[in-house]
DNA sequence: GTCTATAGCGAGATAGAC
DNA sequence: GTCTATCTCGCTATAGAC
């Protein structure tokens, strides 16, 4: 529709096109605010332009933050459900990567999970929420992992549907719950980051614990 | 300030004050929508009455949101801390009753948590919550407790703050994630209850076998 | 205490010059 | 494509009758 990614390709690659300056301020704000607590206004002061240009790209505030919306789900369910559905890894292997890989996108994303949750929260029967809800959902090979590991002997008997939760659990609710974290344990942020660092390890330890015979 | 009670006692039961009536309405629209996205209009509608009355009993917006605010944080962490402090239960125990309570809380208020967890996150230097977040902290009593046992041998060695937050996390983000969760899963709202119901034995035993030696 | 009517303002959206 | 100026509407808040 708007073609600037060749003018962009001549410009210096600091130089960016309007467009994606405003779909970074976007992020930003929305992610920040919400839908309903995001200004127009605090979004093209972010980008340095003017109010009117986010009408010209995005048309209204609705159709920016669906853009923005779907943008945030599906970075944030993209490369677990790689994992989860994966055929060459292990049970105990999954876990790990699940784990694993779902801190690191929380520690370069912050603010990205508690977002998506609240969002769905807020509007979890609209419009938005249904069709982007559609994209996502827990595999039939995980469960069924998680079942033959059981018979095999080689986990004890727990619901698969309860071992998802809880992995999703803990590798997400740090970061989401982190400003009542912080003002409850008394860290700081440079505190916090290490203690998720020492997760990216522990928690996948803690659960194969819990679960192995 | 305003003296309602009597004239209530003297009423039915079932008749609230008007207060009473506004209060209810409030906490419903505010933890379903967020102190931005609820309307004033929205509460007035909930509670049966005319909008200028909120402002004649709280003022403003911002005011009545502050008191169910903070009704919120004290009724969500109200009976956790006082088994955090506890000096009568063990350890173990501890774990059982913290993990029981979170959730029984979160069933009898599904929205009381997600609600707490996004005001903090949308507004977490904000002067509501950093007057509000005082009131609690984790007791070193809990630390010292896990200390302990790790010292006399009977779990295995773990960063204290991990274990506390690993607690958390199983116990309240099911409910904070809820609308995902169901989705994802494809549940009903009864389905869903169930799992929750099952969760109250199964987290705590989860744990015990993760750092059990 | 409770209502209707309305003031006042802020935010999303558009018109039109450049 | 980008800006300034402006329209319009919805929401908080208040005035004032009853």
């Amino acid at each position: 529709m708007i073609q600037t990614k060749e003018i962009d390709n001549i410009k210096q690659e600091v130089e960016l096109s309007t467009e994606e300056k405003i779909l970074i301020s976007a992020r930003k704000v929305f992610t920040k605010k919400g839908l309903t607590g995001a200004r127009m206004q605090d979004i093209a002061d972010e980008a340095g332009i003017n109010k009117a240009l986010l009408h010209y790209y995005f048309r209204s505030k609705e159709k920016l933050f669906e853009k923005i919306f779907e943008e945030a789900t599906t970075k944030m369910f993209a490369k677990l459900t790689e994992f989860i559905d994966s055929k060459e890894l292990n049970l105990f292997e999954k876990i790990e990567k699940m784990i694993e890989n779902q801190i690191i996108m929380s520690m370069e994303n912050p603010f990205l999970s508690a977002f998506v949750i609240n969002e769905f929260h807020q509007n979890a029967e609209g419009a938005i929420c249904q069709t982007i809800g559609h994209k996502m959902s827990i595999s039939k090979r995980l469960i069924e992992q998680i079942q033959e590991a059981i018979s095999q002997g080689i986990i004890r008997p727990i619901n698969p549907l309860q071992l998802f939760i809880n992995i999703m659990s803990l590798s997400i609710f740090p970061f989401v719950a982190k400003p009542i974290l912080l003002m409850n344990m008394n860290l700081t942020d440079e505190q916090f980051a290490l203690l998720m660092e020492q997760r990216k390890r522990d928690v996948a330890e803690f659960v194969i614990r819990a679960i192995k015979i």
